[in-house]
DNA sequence: GACATTTGACCTAG
DNA sequence: CTAGGTCAAATGTC
């Protein structure tokens, strides 16, 4: 039986009442709840960081069945997250309405001007602003499967850290068109985070098992270990209060699978006690402030 | 030499 | 006019 409370749990910028019919209520302020979410995408993407090194030294295929894994999860937050936001901002109008209007707006003042190359670029960067983006905030920012250039970096104003610009390694010979941008947070805690945007989607075909290992950001053996073990039954009892029956739903599949890789990591991935141990020596590296590549070649360099 | 990164210039939206 | 996104030449690394 479905619990119609009249109060809405995620409605801390709300005086007025939640309504009780299910699909309004997702008008309520959920951004506590995608807050939940973003967090364990990090999570994710930081146990990630953990397990696929480890995994990529094993020829047995069960890497690339991992990260699909993983990616399915994060994949699964996403949408989430997509759904909280679309219903949450309700009216506002789709994408390319808002395109449209500015593309109107620039022809009236535009003029002769716009070569073809100039007009490809004009394009390009008109539909970079505008197309779905998602974010999320992890201490591993370059761990997330696909293969990337830097192709800029720029001071960001109110922040202290220079915004860098990546786009898929595959740009050119695969015409794909995913980029992202990475940004140090300004924060104090003891773990560097960044925010991660994702533009667009990757269309290139990479085979997983043949990427090349990605950088492991500073972060220190603590900030691993207990953050996510401590988070985990943090995390079951957030679910359950979830209100929304559907979003509790995918967010317990998701959990679920979370618990599996975890108990994985100790038995049917085969990475013991001392290989996990060993892992977090070599993450302390951050602190003796090794360059985030050095520690990438620690990784890779075989220690295991 | 091939490929990746850096960095200043350029372009556009707001 | 400014901030942010991209380009491309210069530079670095293997």
């Amino acid at each position: 039986m479905k619990n119609k409370s009249s109060s809405c749990r995620y409605l801390p910028h709300s005086s007025a009442p939640c309504s009780t019919d299910d699909t309004r209520c997702f008008r309520c302020d959920h951004r506590p709840a995608i807050d939940e979410i973003v967090r364990e995408q990090s999570l994710v993407t930081q146990l990630r960081a953990v397990v696929l090194p480890a995994l990529e030294t094993k020829a047995d295929g069960r890497a690339e069945i991992v990260a699909q894994l993983f990616g399915s999860i994060l994949d699964c937050s996403r949408k989430v997250i997509s759904a909280l936001n679309s219903r949450y901002v309700g009216e506002s109008p789709p994408d390319d309405e808002i395109v449209d209007k500015r593309r109107a707006k620039r022809k009236n003042s535009e003029g002769k001007k716009g070569d073809e190359v100039k007009a490809k670029q004009h394009e390009h960067k008109r539909s970079r602003r505008y197309t779905n983006s998602t974010s999320q905030v992890t201490p591993v920012p370059h761990y997330d499967g696909h293969q990337w250039r830097k192709y800029g970096q720029k001071n960001i104003n109110n922040s202290n850290h220079q915004r860098s610009y990546y786009r898929c390694t595959y740009k050119h010979e695969q015409n794909c068109k995913a980029t992202k941008t990475v940004q140090q947070l300004d924060s104090a805690g003891e773990t560097i985070m960044y925010t991660v945007v994702y533009y667009g989607q990757h269309t290139c075909k990479t085979n997983m098992s043949n990427a090349p290992l990605h950088v492991v950001e500073t972060s220190t053996p603590q900030s691993i270990s207990t953050t996510c073990s401590d988070d985990l039954g943090d995390y079951s009892q957030k679910i359950e209060n979830m209100h929304t029956p559907e979003l509790a739903e995918v967010c317990s599949d998701e959990l679920g699978s979370y618990h599996a890789i975890i108990g994985a990591e100790h038995s049917a991935l085969g990475l013991e006690d001392e290989y996990m141990h060993r892992l977090l020596d070599t993450f302390a590296c951050g602190a003796l402030d090794l360059d985030s590549w050095e520690i990438d070649a620690i990784v890779r360099s075989g220690f295991f």
